[in-house]
RNA sequence: GGCCCGUUGGUGAAGUGGUUUAACACACAUGCCUUUCACGCAUGCAUUCAUGGGUUCAAAUCCCGUACGGGUCACCA
């Protein structure tokens, strides 16, 4: 018996070779220094923000060097998977204009080089573990949970390192005959690989974010297939996919640094040619007192259906996560204001290579600077959209009028220096719901009067300003002479600068009055220039509210 | 506990032996401008790069120790 002859008893079925497979998937043609590479996430939840960070960097370091993104399911993980996760994964993606040149989705595939399915490419995965058998690599392993549970104890309290290592992998060692009969008898088994790597010998690898490492080698025999299902471990499908998928970057978090030595141990064993790598920072959070990584459960900003929600305009997001993988994109992106995120050249030395902290502050002020540079009609159609999905009732009130909503929306825009007041699209409507009737006669209101505030006063301001001085077709120099003139009139002073000096010299000032002006019709103190709202809101409107004051 | 990675201000960070009196951005504070707010402008905000040693004429930058933080030790990815 051989391990030829144990090869064909695990797998009778597989008839391609490694070869084979070579042949299937040839050398990508694409130009010199084109780089290749892929996001592949798992699908057991929902879209993490640490996933999409890792396929932005993935996706730029395929444009900047006219190569290749691809995705790909790794759904290995039977029991973690959640059906909807794929499509959340994509929707996501193209949300952001991430599109894979190769994928499979809803039974549309891009590009040869697939299945882009894990599940799908079990024979695959099998006539590579079947090469291993046969060259004397992997062999079955019959240990029960308990054993092994037993074994981990065992290490534990003699404090050795725990793993199924040396002589403690006992299966390795099972003669031929044996672990045939065992397979013949039904016993439940596991492929694992054979190590020949020595825990004390270190050597020298390159990460192109951290750079030369010292690790030590890999000696355990890790699981490469599973008993119930017979799928690869992800050891064992990365680097069977991503030696066949010509993958030449892998951009992966951290955590898989302390895998790394299987990984490189198992692509030598085959002969082939690893990837580079670029291990990223993980994405981390400051919760009170502690640093910990950004967590799906506690963390509702961890979801990209977060930023959705809130409507953030995409190029918000991809630009914070830019600036967080290389900090001086902002600065290019100023430069270049016109040019994609992909064009950015993203060199993975310049990152940080400790965690790095997602700042939603510093997220709303770049998207606030993005909001103000549009025009009416983009923030319309960007609100309407958003509206329509996550604000029926206001999508309907905003579309009635549509030039009505968009005059309101360019108040202070569209001009050199525009007003920074929308964060995202969810914020809208808080801030100017007063200029629409019907959502006006519902709100509770509440008069932010300011300095002047005995109803007398507020009522003889309010009744000479409309009688007397408001005229909707004045232009905004003669409409704020005229609220001076008002001012005078009644006896509050135009002279800020005296007025600021000793305020208490005076009944009030301009800016008093403008501020009873801008509460009778707004309810608020604070709000974007008075002028334009006066113009804007019909005549009717302004009477009715008028009226309500006195 | 073993192994690995990291540590520059409130935050993201630039910086890889000498034009660093440590860039830039966010946040914060103050002032100016101003009909409110916002914008804009100006100014301030680390005598110091976790810490202790060492190498050097010279260190945030190189070396060693310590502390702290993180990652990982699955038939999960």
């Amino acid at each position: 018996m051989t391990n030829k002859d144990l090869a064909n008893i695990i797998f009778p079925d597989i008839t391609k070779t490694i070869d084979d497979y070579k042949e299937m998937y040839p050398e990508r043609n694409l130009p010199e220094g084109a780089k290749v590479t892929r996001f592949a996430p798992s699908p057991t939840g929902y879209m993490h923000l640490g996933g999409f960070y890792g396929a932005i960097i993935d996706y730029v370091l395929a444009k900047n060097s006219n190569g290749l993104f691809y995705l790909r399911i790794e759904d290995t993980d039977t029991k973690r998977e959640v059906k909807e996760a794929v499509d959340l994964i994509v929707e996501s993606l193209n949300h952001y204009g991430i599109v894979p040149d190769e994928s499979e989705y809803n039974g549309v595939i891009k590009g040869n080089y697939g299945p882009y399915y894990q599940s799908e490419r079990k024979e695959i995965y099998h006539a590579f573990i079947k090469y291993l058998i046969e060259i004397g690599r992997a062999y079955p392993c019959f240990c029960t949970k308990e054993e092994l549970d037993e074994l981990r104890k065992h290490q534990e309290e003699r404090k050795f390192r725990t793993g199924y290592y040396g002589r403690y992998a006992k299966c390795r060692v099972l003669p031929i005959e044996k672990q045939i009969e065992k397979i013949q008898n039904g016993e439940e088994y596991v492929i694992r690989f054979k190590s020949e790597g020595n825990f004390d010998l270190k050597f020298k690898t390159d990460d192109l974010v951290k750079g030369t490492l010292e690790l030590s080698q890999n000696d355990e025999d890790f699981v490469i297939m599973k008993s119930n299902d017979k799928l690869p471990t992800y050891h064992f499908a990365h680097v069977v996919d991503d030696y066949l998928m010509h993958t030449t970057h892998v951009v992966r978090g951290e955590e898989w640094l302390s895998s790394l030595p299987k990984h490189l141990e198992l692509f030598r064993a085959f002969g082939f040619k690893a990837p580079k790598y670029i291990h990223t920072p993980l994405l981390i959070k400051k919760d009170g007192n502690s640093i910990r990584k950004i967590s799906k459960r506690k963390d509702p900003e961890a979801s990209m259906a977060y930023y959705k929600d809130k409507g953030y305009p995409t190029e918000a997001l991809v630009e914070a996560l830019m600036t967080i993988i290389n900090s001086n994109y902002e600065e290019w992106h100023t430069q270049n204001p016109d040019k994609k995120f992909d064009e950015f050249v993203y060199s993975p030395k310049k990152m940080s290579s400790s965690g790095a902290f997602f700042d939603l502050d510093k997220l709303d002020n770049i998207s606030r600077n993005i909001i103000s540079k549009m025009t009416k009609d983009e923030v319309y159609k960007n609100l309407y959209k958003w509206a329509e999905e996550y604000n029926k009732d206001f999508a309907e009130i905003i579309s009635k009028d549509v030039d009505y909503t968009k005059s309101i929306l360019n108040i202070e825009r569209e001009q050199k220096k525009p007003r920074k007041d929308y964060a995202c699209y969810s914020e809208i409507e808080s801030q100017i719901w007063y200029m629409f009737p019907e959502l006006y006669k519902n709100h509770e209101k509440n008069f932010e009067w300011g300095k002047i505030n005995s109803s007398e006063d507020i009522k003889e301001i309010i009744t000479e300003y409309f009688n007397n001085f408001f005229d909707k077709n004045d232009d905004k120099e003669t409409w704020f002479n005229k609220v001076k003139e008002l001012s005078e009139k009644l006896g509050y002073t135009t002279d800020m600068k005296a007025y600021k000096e000793n305020p208490d010299n005076f009944k009030g000032s301009v800016a008093d009055v403008s501020t009873v002006i801008r509460v009778a019709v707004t309810t608020k103190s604070m709000t974007p220039d008075l002028y334009e709202i006066l113009r804007i809101l019909p005549q009717d409107e302004l009477e009715l509210r008028v009226k309500e004051i006195m």
